[in-house]
Formats: structure tokens, C-alpha cells, sequence
DNA sequence: TTAATTTTGTTGCTATACTAATAATTAATA
DNA sequence: TATTAATTATTAGTATAGCAACAAAATTAA
């Protein structure tokens, strides 16, 4: 393989790799006839971690773009797992936050997610792990 | 970090470093002026290495579905970089060819991609590569 | 050879991703 | 304070990405 190319190939197989993930978690929340995304749940989940947050911190947190995230919150909104509540401080701002039935639906689906995410790393080490997360890391780094 | 968690937190990191990936070439065939997308590019250097392909092969090569090669190559079209002729042997299908003037643009777009994707590996080992491949790889295998 | 099945490609629908432009508000500064 | 600049969120437009349904053609089976 020539040397240039190497890299062309490399950041391919990135590519594929982790659309064939997201593929993976797509088809099995739809098998378990679940009405959200993956990038829905990644919103539910982190406002079940951390409590109400705005939209910019919601998508500063998952590397999401204001107009993505906006789009997010509707459908979210719409299927009735999260509310906008007015910014005590700020009037250009919401808080976002679960509803009842949102919260519900966190702790109904983690122990799901877990299992559909741990199944990319079957046959994986600890240490496979730590350099994964390193060279990801790097290659991030390279690029901000 | 709890166990169960740290599946998801890696796959989240795989996904927002291929997304950095695709944002940082978008971002910089921008700059350099050019009119296609990263998907197209990789498109044409199919084109360019292996010759004529139908597009379920190009779907396939690529690893993606055939409603999105469908749209990619009618983009292609239209910018006149590759033309769809007659298979000779199958009329549902269609020999994908590149025009002159894509043979024309992969040659002058080919030195830049390499630096483009070279920026990434930057800092990165040669052993570092072969973990990395070696992991993608078996993750992919995971969810197949 | 007819009928059933598979393959190849398209269209329609929904959702993310990114850019640009805009509105409303807040913060900074002259 | 008045003006300017920055921030927060939205809307619009284009391009993947994936699924379902479909049409046309080719292949297989009966």
C-alpha cells in the first residue's frame, strides 16, 4: 500500500466504522420498538445525568451543532419526554428538562443501551480500551 | 467511571471523532474552493482506481446503501464528473464512468486529500495505526 | 416456458449534519 | 447612555443515512 494512501484508508475505516455502530443501536432500539434515536437518547441521557440544561450546553456536550440540537429538542418535545422552561436569567434561553414520562423512559432503556453498546467491544481487552480511547483522543486533538 | 457506562462513552467517542473527521475535510475542501463533498470524492477515487463500477458495487465498496449512491451519483451528474452508461449485459443496470473532466479533477484533488487526511495521524505511531485498525476492525465485526 | 424469486436501481419519508442568515436578547465599550 | 458586539436559538437550504416500497429486469424453479 502506498504511504499516502494509508491514511485515506485509515480515516475510511473510521468512517465505516463507526456509521456501522450507529447503524447497529438504530436497529436494535428500532426492534425493541422504541420511539427515539440514538441521538435523541444521548440528549434524554444527559439530562438525566446532569439535571436542566440549555440548549448550547446540550450541545456543546454532544458535539452537536445549535441548529441540530434545536431539531432534537422538538421531537423530543413533541413525544412529550422533555419540556422548555424559560431561563430565570437570560430570556434567549431555555432550561431543558425531563418530564416524568422522559425520566421513566431513561431508566426503562439504560440497562438496554448497555448492552446494545457493549456489543461492539466483544473479544476486546481492557488495554484495547485505553489505546482506543487514546488514539481517538489524539485524532481529535489533531483536528480542533 | 462505572463499567457498564464506559461502553457507551467510547462508543460516543467514536462517533464524535468520525464526525471531527468528516467536519474537518467538509471544512477544508471549502476552503480549497472545490464543489464536491468528502462522499463524493470517495466516489470518483473509486472511479479512478478500479475503473467502471454499477452502483451496487460502488454502494458496496463504500458501505453505503444503494438509495444514497443513487443520489451521490445523480450529484455527480449533474456536475458532469462521471456519466452512467449502458451495461452491456444487464439493461437494470448502469456502468458508472468518469468524464474527462473527473479523471481531470481526482489528479489535481489527490495530493490535497492526502494532506487532509494525513492532518489527523499526526503524533501517531505506525504501531499505533495497526492497534487501531485491528480494533475498528473487530468492532465492526462485532455488530456484522 | 411460465411463475416465483432475486437483483438493480429509484422514489418518498424521516433524521442528522453543516452552513448561512436572521431575530431577540444580553454584554461590552465608547 | 447609546452603540456595538456577542450570545442563544431558529429557519432555510443542501447533503448524507437509513428504511420501506416500488418498478424493471434477470435468474431460478416448477
Amino acid at each position: 500500500m502506498q504511504e499516502a494512501e494509508k491514511y485515506s484508508r485509515y480515516s475510511f475505516l473510521l468512517d465505516k466504522t463507526a456509521r456501522r455502530v450507529k447503524q447497529y443501536a438504530k436497529q436494535r432500539f428500532r426492534e425493541l420498538g422504541w420511539t427515539i434515536t440514538i441521538d435523541q437518547w444521548a440528549v434524554l441521557k444527559q439530562l438525566y445525568d446532569k439535571g436542566e440544561l440549555n440548549q448550547r450546553e446540550l450541545a456543546s456536550n454532544t458535539f452537536k451543532d445549535h441548529p441540530t440540537m434545536t431539531r432534537i429538542i422538538d421531537l423530543l418535545k413533541t413525544k412529550e419526554l422533555i419540556e422548555r422552561k424559560p431561563h430565570p436569567g437570560d430570556r434567549r434561553s431555555f432550561m431543558i428538562a425531563l418530564t416524568t414520562g422522559g425520566k421513566t423512559m431513561v431508566e426503562e432503556c439504560l440497562p438496554e443501551v448497555q448492552k446494545i453498546r457493549m456489543k461492539a467491544w466483544d473479544n476486546l481487552s481492557e488495554k484495547d480500551f485505553q489505546e482506543f480511547k487514546r488514539i481517538l483522543e489524539s485524532i481529535h486533538q489533531n483536528l480542533s
